[in-house]
This record gives C-alpha cells, sequence and structure tokens, in this order.
DNA sequence: TCCTACAATGGACTAAGTCCAAGTCAAGTG
DNA sequence: CACTTGACTTGGACTTAGTCCATTGTAGGA
C-alpha cells in the first residue's frame, strides 16, 4: 500500500506513528502539498502531532531523497513523493497548479563545460510557467 | 550611466529620489540582491528610504519586467537587474554564490505538446545546482 | 522487562514580506 | 509660478512560513 513507508522502513528508519501518518499523507494521490497542508491532512489521523514534527519528518524524507522540495511559487514549500522518477515542473502563473512534467532532452547536457565556472553540476531544476486550460477559459 | 533608469523614465515612471536609488543599486555590477540587501544599499545613499518602499518598487520593477525574482534558494528572493538577456541561474549548494548561466537550446522547445495538458507555456526558468569551486576546494 | 538513544512536543522565536492610514510630493494645468 | 491631485512614501503593526530548544515520550534491542 505504501511504497513510500517500504522504502522508508529499509532504510532503517525508527517507525513512528508520526512518521507513519506523514508518510501516508505524501503517498496517496495528494501531491505537491505545503507542509501546512501536510501537517492539516496529518492532524485529520492522529490529532496530537505537532507542526514541529511534519516540519521535522518532511525534512528527513527530503535528506534521504525520498521526497523533493519544491519551490515553485513564492510562498511556502510544496513537498512532492514522486522522488524515484525525475520530472519536472509546470505551474499556472495565475491560480499555481503545479503538473509534473517529463522535457525531451536532459537540461544538464545543455550546459557547456565554458559556462559551468569550475562548478560540479549535479542537479537541474526546470520550472515552465504559464496558464492552465481553466485560468485561460476563464480570463 | 543608468540604463535601468533610463528604461523606467522611458515607461511614464514618476520619478522619486526613492525609485532612482533603488534603480542605481540594482544597476551597480553588485546582482543578485535579496530586498534586505537592496535595501541597505538604498539606506547608505538616502538614509529615511523605508523597507516598505523598497519593496514596492522592486515589486513593480519586476512587474515591468525589468527585473527578474529569483528564488534560488529558500530564504530570501533575489533580484536580479540583467533582465533583459534571457538567462538560467547557477547556484552553489554549499555557500549559495549566484552565477548567470547560458545554456545551449531552448527549454522550452524540450517541452513536447503532450506534456503540456493544456497549458499557454509562456517561460522558463532553469536552476543549475553544484559545488563551486571555493567550496571543493575547502571540502 | 528494562534501558537508552532517538523522536515528538509545543511554545517561543525569527525572517521575510504584506498591509494600511496618514502624510508627502512630482508633474501637469492654467 | 502657484495650485492641485493622484500617485508615492512612510513606519509600524501584522502575517506567514519556518526554526529552535528544553522537556517528555517511546521504539526496539539486550
Amino acid at each position: 500500500m505504501s511504497d513510500l513507508l517500504e522504502r522508508l522502513r529499509g532504510r532503517g528508519w525508527r517507525m513512528t506513528a508520526q512518521r507513519r501518518v506523514v508518510a501516508e499523507v505524501l503517498d496517496g494521490d495528494h501531491v505537491h502539498l505545503t507542509a501546512d497542508e501536510v501537517h492539516a491532512r496529518a492532524v485529520a489521523k492522529l490529532p496530537e502531532i505537532s507542526r514541529a514534527t511534519v516540519y521535522n519528518t518532511l525534512g528527513e524524507m527530503v535528506t534521504l531523497g525520498e521526497v523533493i522540495e519544491v519551490s515553485t511559487d513564492r510562498r511556502a514549500k510544496r513537498y512532492d513523493p514522486n522522488a524515484h522518477r525525475p520530472h519536472h515542473h509546470l505551474v499556472c502563473a495565475r491560480c499555481g497548479a503545479i503538473r509534473d512534467v517529463h522535457p525531451a532532452g536532459d537540461p544538464l547536457a545543455d550546459l557547456p563545460a565554458d559556462e559551468r565556472f569550475g562548478f560540479t553540476v549535479s542537479d537541474v531544476e526546470v520550472t515552465y510557467r504559464g496558464i492552465c486550460p481553466n485560468c485561460a477559459a476563464t480570463a
């Protein structure tokens, strides 16, 4: 049922009710939640869970590479459990809706050596912006 | 002397001492400043300028398309006056240093129609992450 | 069952940014 | 040039998102 939970367990994570609940929330199809949204859903399942724990747990999942932090809008970070398959994001500039997308080609390869300034480049994050069909309809 | 200032004037901006100072700060080679850094430098030239005005002015410049907002780290937004030439960013994951880069190819073209979900895609923002030479040396 | 190191709690704290009512002033008009 | 007016600025209170930490609780091994 919970792939995410399985993977975390396999890494020697100490399993607690709180961590299970956070993993379950992220593992649904409710992707791209903010930390507060995760907390709200977690509270529904485990009323006494604290905000600090949710932040800690999300942070650990990010460190373990099981969840990706996305900061597409300028407000809160969002958490994307779809970390096992590389992807990028398409964001509606009006309503903030987010879709996962898979562009052709490898943007990393598009950065020539003379544009790397001696950096060891390890990662690339691409955010497309535009207007979603919904917002376009109500323009 | 101040290209940015010239362009803004040409758009019917009401010119005030505050706006001039903010434009001057951004127009130097001091790129990628946070709003607070802009404010600090502005205060050096015009002691009574307020934080709110700096935020307002930066926001207007962004709206006019003369300045780009960059949120590479998860802290404060940074402001990049180099808006007239499309470019992307290379960020050091350790120290946060930022360089402008110009990748080959057009990432927008790499997003196939069937990955656009009906969005009208107008913009793309690419952030490369890695370790800068400085940080690599002191690893 | 008991221990103990790791985890959770919650409330105070910080950073970054927004809001607003009141005062100020740039620039067009006569 | 003086006047007028609506746009601009101010500063302080407020909000939002997130961090910190001392204390309390507990998972899981011996």
